[in-house]
DNA sequence: TGACGCATGTAACCTGTTACATGATTTA
DNA sequence: TAAATCATGTAACAGGTTACATGCGTCA
C-alpha cells in the first residue's frame, strides 16, 4: 500500500485559520514560520478541487472591482470534523532533505571552492527569514485570536525562531572555524527562498 | 519536467566514506547525525542496481563464513567523478515534512488531549538521539581521516548535534509553558526514531 | 513598456513509500 | 524457541515537482 497524502489535512488545517485562495495557501506554507512544511501549487489546486467534491470545503468567487478572479475556499463542518480526526491520529511521520547540507557532508574540494559563498548566503538568508519571523509574530499577536489559540501559535513560532537562530549561530560558526572574515565581500540584497 | 532525483548522488557520497552493502547505506542515513536526510529501502535497492549498470559503483559478495549474504558495493572512478560534478553544482532544494509540528500548529482541542504525551515522547527521543550522537562523534573521531575531511564532517556533525539541541530546550520550554511536570510520568524505555 | 506580483490551473513524469516476501544468525 | 537483528529485494500505487500556459493590474 502505498502512502496516504497530508496534504488534503494541511490544507484543512490552513483554511481552519481562516478562508484563504490557493494563492493564499501557497503563501501560507510559504511563511518562515511554517519552515517545518511545504506544500507546492502542483499540489494545492487540485487538491482542492478534490475537497470541494468531498464536501469538506465550500468555494466562493471574489467578485472584487480589481484585481485577478479570487476563488476563495471555507471549511465547512465535515471538513472541520476530517481535521479533527487527524489531529487526534497520534503517529506522525516527518522526512527531511537539505540538499546543501548533504554536501556538506560529503565535503570535499569541490566543495570548498565555493564553501565561502554557500554560507554567506545561507547566512543572509537567515537572518533575513528571523527579520521576517518577527513580523510575523507581531501580525499574529494583532489577530484576535483566544488564548488557548494563540499559545499553540505561540509555541511553534517559537520553534521556527529557535531553529533559524540555532541554524544561523551554526552558519556564523563555520565561518570562523573556516577562518573566513564576514566582512570580506559585498552583500546583495535578494530575497530568494531556500525552500523548495 | 519531472524533478531529478537526488537518492543516487546520496548512494555515490555514501559510498565515498567506505564500501557498503544496501543495509549499511540504510543504516548510515538512519543515524542521528544524518537526520537531514533520509532514504527508504524501496530506493537503495533499484538505485544500486541503476548505478551498477551504469558502472558508477562495483559489487562484490562478502563471502565471510557466518551471516546472510552481503552484495558490498564500492565506488568505482566514474562513480568518483559523478559525485564532485554534483557537488560542484550550487543549486540545492530541501523539503521538510514534520507532521507533528504542523498537528501542534493547527492546536485545537484535540492535539491537547495528548499534547503532555506528544511532548515527553519527543523530549524522551531527543535526548536518546544526543546521546547517540556524542557516540557517533566519538567514533568519528577514530576513523583516521585527513584534516580536511574530519572538518567537513565535524560541520554538519555540528549542526546535527545543535539542532536536536535547540529542539530539546523547545521542547522542555513548551512542556513547562503548558505547566506540565516533567516528573509526572514513568518513562519506558524505547528506541524508535521520528523519522520516516 | 517591461518587470513584477497576483492568480488559476494542468500535464508529464519520475519519485518514493509501504507492504510484502524470504531467510540466516544471534541472543535472551 | 521466540524475538530481534542482519540482509536482500520487488510490486503497486499514489505522491509530488516542475515546466508550461494564461492573463490582469500596478508601478517605475
Amino acid at each position: 500500500m502505498p502512502r496516504k497524502s497530508r496534504t488534503p489535512y494541511a490544507i484543512l488545517g490552513a483554511l481552519s485559520h481562516g478562508p484563504k485562495s490557493g494563492y493564499d495557501i501557497s503563501c501560507y506554507f510559504e511563511k518562515d514560520h511554517m519552515f517545518f512544511w511545504n506544500e507546492s501549487y502542483g499540489q494545492i489546486y487540485p487538491t482542492l478541487k478534490k475537497l470541494l467534491k468531498e464536501g469538506l470545503v465550500e468555494v466562493e468567487v471574489d467578485t472584487r472591482t480589481q484585481g485577478p478572479e479570487r476563488k476563495v475556499y471555507t471549511l465547512t463542518p465535515e471538513g472541520q470534523e476530517v481535521l479533527q480526526s487527524w489531529l487526534t491520529e497520534t503517529d506522525c511521520k516527518s522526512s527531511f532533505r537539505d540538499e546543501l547540507m548533504l554536501k556538506l557532508h560529503f565535503g570535499m574540494p569541490e566543495v570548498q571552492k565555493n564553501l565561502l559563498d554557500r554560507l554567506q548566503n545561507m547566512e543572509k538568508e537567515l537572518s533575513d527569514g528571523l527579520d521576517a519571523l518577527l513580523v510575523e509574530s507581531e501580525q499574529m499577536e494583532e489577530l484576535d485570536l483566544s488564548k488557548e489559540e494563540l499559545a499553540y501559535r505561540k509555541m511553534t513560532m517559537n520553534w521556527s525562531k529557535m531553529f533559524y537562530e540555532a541554524k544561523l549561530r551554526w552558519c556564523q560558526e563555520s565561518l570562523k572555524d573556516f577562518g573566513i572574515k564576514k566582512s570580506s565581500k559585498k552583500k546583495k540584497k535578494k530575497k530568494k527562498k531556500n525552500k523548495s
